[in-house]
DNA sequence: TCTGGGGTCCTAGGACCC
DNA sequence: TCTGGGGTCCTAGGACCC
């Protein structure tokens, strides 16, 4: 989507469009330091990006209001300013999610404003040389979608077509707004090498400035460079983004599955070493996840703090329980005892997340034991039948309507006593779970007459000696 | 330009196990 | 007391994305 927060508040106040407008936080005096979350092209014209400070913003282009007061300023050179309001954004971005659900088989809902459709089986498109009939029925294709968003939703939508999901999120970035690029089969490294490696996916600003330094600057310069080379410096990663710049991603087109983890975190408006105020946040943030890990039905094994100290240092600390959990107590005395390493610093800013998660629902729920489903909630976390529940739960929109999803009874409100009480100690838990793994990796046949102990352990020893 | 909030994935070291 | 090798889990940090 295009300028998606902009376009929605122009949705629902029409004297806005044609006009600068800002949709950010923090430019009341009263709020925390905020960003730029978008800004309409007119406000671009002024110089403000997205993820800009506010007040830089401010500087650049006055708010209207302010403008008309101040006979220095001008109110021709002012815009508008508009706090994020994202349930309402929620709801407009259902109606589109809900045409693209109507227009491909496959879609991964990678944010809130940006998707990848499967339509490979819609239009016809051999995949190796597009024919010109292929190009004129997925370019039909594509502007159908963007049409049917436009006059069903209101808003405006650039798509890209390419062969690969790389390829087509840069198409879909190259003639925004109300873009439509096709890149076809056998054109995409074409396509791409004129264009900065910053473009590229997966390449940040740590990654284009290295690229640079080793005299990479283009996607063509990253496809032809030596592979050993990329490897040494960036690792795997930094051979998959030259594969991207070739025009190689094999990755298929997959809804998103469960989320991993779940946070929240706020800024203080001046960094503060004081104690009781960093608590009092800290139980603030903490109860927020829990209510939210609730709703959405997930249980957390893993309590984590992020502490942000002048200028901007990034502290994390974390503990994992026993076993998963879903204890709105236990988590706010977690992350307040992982905070007291930081109780003599001064902080700008925090944060308690919740990770390892495990959703209970569906089939779980009739394995009855609770070490079960605690498995069973991890290796079907790729489960089509999740991942499927889980795309249609995003289109409704964050559970705003509050159906979230279904906790298993049994598992509902367990807490880290519960599991005191019926599982042992975790290292006798470790235990027996270590040896049942290993007795499950032994061949079928392996009834020698020795004791499981035996075999894995003392076994490897004297076959080593 | 001194920086909000919510995520994902990767890496590396250490503890621990067999 | 020192030693090989394979593996998992946990924690912390970093890069990246929207």
């Amino acid at each position: 989507m295009d300028c998606f927060y902009a376009a929605c508040e122009r949705l629902r106040e029409p004297a806005l469009r044609g006009q600068p407008l800002v949709v950010g936080m923090g430019y009341e005096s009263d709020e925390p330091h905020g960003a730029v979350a978008t800004a309409s092209y007119e406000a671009r014209e002024f110089g403000v990006e997205s993820a800009m400070a506010i007040s830089e913003a401010l500087e650049r282009l006055p708010r209207k209001v302010e403008a008309a007061k101040d006979p220095d300023l001008d109110v021709e050179e002012a815009g508008f300013y508009r706090p994020v309001d994202l349930d309402y954004y929620n709801e407009v971005a259902a109606d589109v999610k809900a045409i693209l659900h109507e227009s491909a088989d496959v879609v991964r809902e990678v944010s809130i404003d940006e998707a990848y459709l499967d339509v490979t089986d819609r239009v016809a498109w051999d995949g190796e040389a597009a024919e010109e009939a292929d190009l004129q029925s997925v370019t039909a294709f594509a502007r159908d979608l963007s049409e049917r968003v436009r006059e069903e939703v209101g808003v405006v939508a650039s798509v890209g077509v390419a062969p690969t999901m790389s390829a087509a999120k840069i198409a879909s970035d190259y003639d925004k707004p109300e873009g439509l690029v096709v890149v076809e089969p056998g054109e995409v490294r074409e396509f791409l090498a004129p264009m900065d490696v910053a473009e590229i996916h997966n390449v940040g600003p740590v990654t284009a400035r290295e690229l640079r330094d080793m005299g990479i600057e283009t996607a063509g310069d990253l496809a032809a460079s030596d592979p050993d080379r990329i490897r040494e410096r960036f690792g795997e990663r930094g051979l998959e983004v030259r594969r991207f710049a070739r025009g190689e991603d094999p990755r298929e087109v997959t809804p998103v599955g469960e989320p991993k983890s779940l946070s929240r975190e706020s800024a203080f408006t001046d960094p503060t070493e004081d104690v009781e105020e960093k608590r009092a946040k800290v139980r603030a943030l903490a109860a927020d996840v829990a209510e939210r890990a609730q709703r959405e039905g997930a249980l957390y094994r893993t309590i984590g703090i992020k502490v942000v100290t002048p200028p901007f240092d990034v502290n994390t600390r974390a503990e994992s329980l026993p076993g998963p959990v879903e204890d709105a107590d236990l988590l706010e005395s977690t992350a307040l005892d992982l905070l007291e390493e930081f109780a003599d610093d001064r902080v700008r800013k925090l944060g308690v997340r919740v990770s390892n998660l495990s959703f209970t629902e569906g089939e779980q729920a009739s394995l009855g034991g609770f070490e079960g489903t605690a498995e069973s909630a991890t290796a079907d976390d790729d489960s089509g039948a999740l991942a499927d529940e889980s795309a249609e739960d995003g289109a409704v929109g964050d559970g705003s309507d509050g159906d979230g999803m279904q906790v298993d009874e049994a598992d509902e409100g367990r807490t880290l006593a519960d599991w005191a009480d019926d599982s042992g100690t975790p290292g006798d838990d470790e235990a027996a779970n270590d040896e049942a793994a290993a007795a499950d990796d032994e061949p079928a046949d392996e009834a020698d007459g020795r004791s499981p102990e035996e075999r894995d352990g003392q076994l490897s020893l004297w076959e080593y000696e």
